[in-house]
DNA sequence: CTTAAATGTGCAATCGATTGCATGTTAATA
DNA sequence: TATTAACATGCAATCGATTGCACATTTAAG
């Protein structure tokens, strides 16, 4: 097992100091040309591996990007993920990921875990029994810059990425007004996050607009997962007078629903027509294929982490901060089961 | 802004230094009872958060693990990050997730920086453009622990974690010819690393088991996504003789082919039954549901990472190595898409 | 009452890289 | 030739936590 090399080794190797060392490997102009070769060339030929800890240390700085999200294994989160990484890649940043569970005192754990790693900054998307931030009000006092996406808060003064959830709901409800459809039931969640609040109400904005009134009965509350959708659906179907559309603020409510229709023999869209939301992956390979809402979360995560990483530069150069809300646009994306005017698809 | 409190900071206030400070957060025993108390006290009081950067110097570990995936966007990756993560953060670990993105280089890349980065170990699933491990030896030499999950080498001396595709893949062939399948074709990657060897032995041995002649035309070579199994199935549509089964080496290729016969008034299963490989989350909203083999993803990251601590523990303890391969059975999830002789589902 | 053992803290070095300031050397200018 | 500026490098402190060894105090044993 070879021990490290140190800038140490180099030096003594060289008959320099560490100090020289250093400052060669760090393209310090004050070292000359000569020395900086022979250095770079030692440092290949011992096998020099930085110590980015002790880097670290020294500076205060990681180089570390802690990313809270919900859970990892949804497609949405782990897309934005990716995007955040590459961005943070590309600065010579790596991210520390880690999931919430939707849990609040993991959360909680998870954010001073991240605060003592001494990571540079965070981008969380919080969890949905969160309602009180302090934990991120700890690190904001202590000056580590925090961004949120999608799951945000306005009780938190910092930079926030979402999409326009409103206008997406929005679109939704006036496509299926569109098609013809006339009761357009709601599938939400009886947690009200910034993001089932703001589709309920372009839900309702699109109803009224339209001049279709409000029924209660038409907005169901549940996990939105699928058995959730199921439940919903059922639930539905014992009404009088049966919706003619489903909006759901999930793919998988919108999933369940499907299933449900499909073992009834209730034709979609014909009868029923049914839109979900966050364009998942299976959401194309569904029969009928279904009609959501992209979210760009590749693009969310790009934005996410510029948005962050201008912020950090920004604190060190003392520049004065002002929390900004970027809002992206979402996407219908209209497939077979939202689509009964024509066989267009 | 607050200043950061450090050990010195109790120090002075509690009229002590840093090390008594020091041994009473970490229990050490030679610290007095009341000393402890009044140390933990004033801790809390003063706010202060360990420095891990600095312990991490010192102890010359970071409590953080490298995972290395080809994409943290797939749900069988996320799955098995997630367990991982499980098994880390309870033992104290934060992990720092990379992506190679199946790029070679930017695997290299990764493996440095992580070194760089100081990680106790590195747990990952090599890249499919992977030939050469020079740059995981490199760690190995350097007393980095590395257990490798999913997609391995016999090339590395590591604790390897995998699932059984011989057994996943001769299971879902045979219950193909169970159901009546004679003609049985296969999709594959023309990349072949390790996972997609064994899928494809599994289906010559099976069929030789059974008794079925190999047909050269009836493997397909693509990249095993969605694109790549419409192409795949088109290739077959043009034999003179159909195939009445296809075993795709993944769920995307799988689903290509559905939907093309779907396109094609192809009946499935009665005139081809499909059997896909992963399990992905779609595969049971399909119409008609996809049989697929299940790969056991968070036991997998669980098995992974537990394997990977009992390395790490024994490693301190100077216990010698011996590296194992751990070997999960994967489970053949029987759905629509290949039931032919009844009705139960 | 003396001596040894047990107990509780402090001192100072260490982990590896960075950097302000000081110093020594060379080249340029008057 | 003297003087100064420009250049290259070294010295030593620093980041914050940890720990072997030394020291002082208390307790127990003889």
């Amino acid at each position: 097992m070879a021990t490290k090399t140190t800038i140490h080794d180099i030096a003594s190797f060289l008959n320099v100091t560490a100090s020289t060392v250093s400052r060669a490997l760090n393209n310090n102009p004050r070292i000359s040309e000569n020395t900086r070769k022979a250095v770079l060339k030692a440092a290949k030929q011992l096998n020099y591996q930085p110590n980015n800890i002790a880097a670290a240390l020294r500076n205060g700085k990681s180089n570390l990007i802690g990313v809270i999200v919900p859970t990892a294994d949804r497609a949405f989160f782990s897309s934005v993920v990716r995007g955040i990484e590459e961005i943070a890649n590309r600065l010579g940043y790596k991210i520390i990921i880690c999931q919430s569970y939707d849990d609040y005192s993991k959360e909680i754990q998870t954010v001073e875990a991240l605060a003592n790693a001494r990571v540079d900054g965070i981008i969380a998307s919080i969890g949905k029994e969160t309602v009180n931030f302090d934990h991120y009000n700890d690190l904001l006092k202590k000056g580590i810059p925090i961004v949120l996406f999608d799951r945000t808060t306005d009780q938190l003064a910092v930079n926030q990425v979402m999409i326009d959830d409103y206008q997406g709901a929005y679109d939704a409800v006036s496509h299926l007004v569109d098609e013809g459809c006339q009761r357009i039931a709601h599938f939400t969640s009886p947690v009200k996050i910034s993001i089932y609040k703001e589709r309920l109400r372009g839900y309702t904005d699109a109803l009224k607009d339209h001049g279709i009134p409000f029924d209660d009965n038409l907005v169901i509350e549940s996990n939105l997962q699928l058995e959730g959708g199921r439940q919903s659906m059922l639930q539905l179907l014992e009404l009088n007078k049966m919706p003619d559309a489903i909006f759901s603020a999930s793919d998988y409510g919108a999933m369940g629903a499907m299933q449900v229709l499909k073992e009834k023999k209730i034709k979609i869209p014909q009868q029923v027509a049914l839109v979900g939301f966050a364009n998942e992956p299976f959401t194309s390979f569904t029969d009928p294929t279904l009609t959501t809402v992209d979210q760009l979360s590749l693009a969310m995560g790009h934005v996410t982490a510029e948005l962050f990483f201008d912020q950090l530069n920004s604190l060190d150069k003392q520049i004065p901060q002002r929390t900004q809300k970027t809002v992206l646009q979402p996407q219908l994306i209209i497939r077979q089961s939202s689509l009964r005017s024509s066989g267009r698809v």
